[in-house]
DNA sequence: CTGCATCCGATAAGATACTG
DNA sequence: CAGTATCTTATCGGATGCAG
């Protein structure tokens, strides 16, 4: 697929293709407070497996969205936090969460066709 | 799936899991200025299929965030637009646009695996 | 024109078991 | 703990053809 649609700001769609993919937004959502290791995150989303997750992080490190420290402790600890392009999604997150709390009723089934 | 994530705002989900989905942001985006015909959308965005704009433009009625108006001329027409729940989302998208315009390079190559 | 139905291949996601 | 390998299943998306 040659992402070829030329009416749109090409940063624009990159951003959203980027933040569309599923499970994005909610694991850097998860880093905004600050590092968590590999299995913090796997609590916090009960229904994420660890294989996408592990996908994920490596993609967001690929974009430089997240960062992977690794401590030669024993055992080794590894921690995973947002860079600076990741911590400047904040906002964003902060309008997702008003709009859903004027918008969203929780026990409204959602579409998932 | 059963969505049981316990530690997140339920709302908060809901919301990051409809914008998450691919082209529906986009699709919200083309309709901010204001209604479309289905052609017109699929113009502004050329590497999305009939199918999909079609899939999606109804999953976004039936959540409302779309209006559908037929008008019966001849031949008849049929416009697209955004609800006040979908206007809403626009400080969302002022807010892409702005972390776009600040962290994305249009000419490096994104993650697409 | 504006879609919808169907088929089908490509991806993505999930479960499970296993490694350093 | 932090993943990886493998397999199976589910979902997505493109093409085509058809209907109002």
């Amino acid at each position: 697929m040659e992402p070829k649609q030329g009416q749109m700001c090409a940063r624009f769609e990159k951003a959203v293709e980027l933040l569309s993919k599923r499970w994005v937004a909610l694991i850097v959502y998860s880093l905004l407070p600050g590092p968590r290791r590999f299995s913090d995150i796997e609590q916090n989303l009960p229904s994420l497996s660890g294989k996408v997750l592990s996908d994920r992080l490596k993609e967001l490190e690929a974009c430089g969205l997240v960062r992977r420290d690794v401590y030669p402790e024993m055992p080794v600890r590894i921690e995973y936090s947002l860079t600076d392009k990741g911590r400047a999604l904040s906002p964003l997150f902060i309008n997702i969460t008003e709009w859903a709390h004027q918008w969203i009723d929780p026990d409204e089934e959602q579409i998932r066709q």
